[in-house]
DNA sequence: GCCGTTTTCGGCCCGACTGTTTTCAGTCG
């Protein structure tokens, strides 16, 4: 994303004081490429980006780290980095940042966002050409200037052309995981089918289930990887192939501007190539400089001694044992405390997967604003291999959503019986998503929340109070001794909503008092509450559970990726009161303090 | 700019691919 901080290089505007991680990530990458521009070399600049991805990944907020003077405590940020970030998340602004943009034209940074544009490039054609924006390199590349300057040529200017294009088209959004998934896992299964494909997986933020990604990865090993790489770059849906080389292949989908790039290795470097195209890259040099006090050089092509004799590594769990820790799974590998943990043989064993979910939170039908019927749902639920499913439609408030009358709700009542009594091996559990008004009560008496299974908890409307009546709103509701889960607890919906403020802490902090549990909503839009509240959640202890918010049967799918953001923020199995069998859960769900 | 049972200097992860060259620079992951 594109990085504009008008508010910071304005001097005279007063800034409002919460300046967030984002933003303090996006400030230290745009120093980061500001040097480069100017020429400074790799070490200092490369200080900056390592400073970016840590505070970007920091499970705690900024502000009480910035107030205890404990910045430096972080690894890789030292005195210099710790002034630069405590001045702009105290005062808003950064004066070496402005220092350092004063020497530019605006419009130089954005260049940078362009494929195979890099800050080397972007400096020559300043330097030479006076290109300054997109707008200019455009025009310098139709008039044939750009394939004047040296190290650059006719092709150059033609890639930069349809680079702008696409710039302008994708505007660099991320891709939604959900979305992403299905056409990933598509094209590793013709990747698997492949002449000679032996193990083949995806790697990269897919595999780490980011909330976004912005492209897919695919890792095979084959004895030749020359059919496996034509298998991608003739595989259906595919609309250009931007590179294919000896061992690596990429193309760009027609649906979605999506790139996927595909790695081809003989067996025996399977596992470490994997690992490494997994990343995070912040994961990948932590294990690096492990290796590196063992004597162990690591790579993606494997495992050397210093004498240049190679360790053999079969699977990844084999890179972890030759290091002395745990095996870290890939929604994990993010450098947020994981190596620490692994190392102490802390990280949780029982972390949450799929199998261990029996039944599906958070379904709507044809009674509000759903698609498919009770009995329809009730039957994908089934087929899924789901013990139960609990039908939470939206209360009388939400009439945009169709919202039941409490005499609605007590025929559903009604058809939920006839059909547990018609269909065996599932049980359809009677619930309501309530909403939460703006008072922070619940949208139906106690009389009738208190003769529910399950009573959701969400916030639909009025999402622009200020943080401290949204605070106040939640924590009411949270004191509602009918209220059982707390839904969608943020409101956002990814790049096209920013949550609602809200100090998450003491909403969490209260959850816990209250045994209210939380939701992790795996509709792929809100994975809310995400990976970096869930592990605040799990330490506070509140309990949680995962859901799919469906609105049709075949979003009942979504809880893959609620339990993905579940894994990301460390939950355990025990953690979650869905991985109870129907009667448990629903007693556990009464057990309020 | 950070870091240190080789600590106040001299290291810092590393290779593939492309387009431009004719041995390499830039970008990307």
């Amino acid at each position: 994303m594109p990085g504009h901080y008008l508010l910071l290089v304005t001097p005279d505007v007063t800034i409002p004081t919460a300046v967030d991680k984002a933003t303090v990530a996006q400030v230290l990458r745009d120093i980061s490429l500001l040097l480069q521009i100017q020429g400074e070399s790799g070490f200092r600049v490369r200080a900056y980006d390592m400073a970016a991805d840590r505070i970007a990944g920091l499970p705690q907020e900024l502000g009480p780290l910035v107030a205890e003077g404990r910045l430096e405590s972080l690894p890789g940020i030292g005195p210099a980095l710790a002034e630069k970030i405590s001045e702009l998340v105290s005062t808003g602004r950064l004066g070496y940042l402005e220092e350092l943009r004063a020497q530019f034209p605006p419009g130089l940074l954005e260049l940078t966002q362009l494929p195979d544009v890099g800050p080397k490039k972007v400096a020559t054609l300043w330097r030479e050409l006076q290109v300054s924006s997109i707008e200019e390199l455009e025009r310098a590349c139709r008039e044939g200037r750009v394939r004047q300057l040296r190290g650059f040529g006719a092709k150059s200017e033609a890639k930069m052309l349809e680079g702008i294009a696409l710039y302008r088209r994708a505007r660099g959004e991320r891709k939604l995981l959900g979305e992403v998934m299905p056409v990933a896992t598509a094209l590793l299964e013709r990747v698997k089918a492949a002449p000679g494909v032996v193990r083949a997986s995806l790697g990269g933020s897919v595999r780490r289930q980011a909330e976004t990604v912005a492209d897919v990865d695919i890792i095979a090993s084959a004895p030749e990887a020359g059919p496996v790489l034509d298998a991608l770059a003739n595989a259906p849906g595919v609309a250009a192939v931007l590179g294919k080389g000896e061992s690596k292949c990429s193309v760009r989908l027609e649906a979605g501007d999506l790139q996927v790039d595909l790695r081809v290795l003989p067996d025996e470097d399977f596992a470490t190539a994997l690992h490494h195209f997994t990343g995070s890259k912040a994961h990948h040099i932590r294990l690096r400089n492990l290796g590196q006090e063992r004597g162990l050089k690591i790579s993606e092509w494997g495992v050397h001694r210093d004498d240049g004799t190679k360790v053999p590594v079969t699977e990844e769990s084999g890179l972890y044992a030759l290091l002395d820790m745990q095996y870290v799974p890939p929604e994990l590998r993010e450098d947020n405390g994981e190596v620490e943990a692994a190392r102490e043989g802390q990280l949780p064993k029982d972390l949450l997967t799929l199998e261990d979910v029996q039944g599906a939170v958070h379904a709507h039908s044809t009674w509000s604003d759903g698609r498919n019927s009770l009995e329809e749902m009730a039957l994908a639920a089934r087929a899924l291999g789901l013990k139960y499913l609990t039908i939470t439609e939206h209360s009388e408030a939400a009439i945009y959503a169709g919202g039941l009358k409490v005499d609605d709700l007590k025929r559903q009542w009604e058809e939920i019986d006839r059909i547990n009594a018609a269909v065996s091996g599932v049980r359809l559990l009677k619930g309501i998503e309530v909403d939460i008004l703006e008072s922070g009560a619940l949208d139906y008496a106690d009389s009738v929340l208190e003769q529910l299974e399950v009573v959701i908890g969400s916030i639909h409307v009025r999402h622009g109070m200020d943080e401290d009546q949204m605070t106040r709103r939640l924590l009411a509701a949270l004191d509602n001794p009918c209220l059982q889960i707390l839904g969608h607890p943020t409101g956002r919906l990814i790049n096209s909503r920013e949550p609602y403020p809200v100090r998450m802490d003491e909403v969490l902090e209260r959850a816990a008092e209250r045994g209210v549990a939380v939701e992790v909503n795996g509709k792929p839009a809100r994975l809310d509450i995400k990976a970096e509240y869930v592990r605040q959640a799990v330490e506070r202890g509140v309990r949680l559970v995962v859901s799919c918010d469906a609105h049709q049967k075949e979003d009942l799918r979504n809880l893959a990726f609620a339990v993905a953001t579940a894994r990301r923020g460390w939950a355990r199995k025990g953690d979650v009161l869905n991985t109870l069998p129907a009667d448990r859960f629903v007693t556990a769900l009464r057990e309020r303090r």
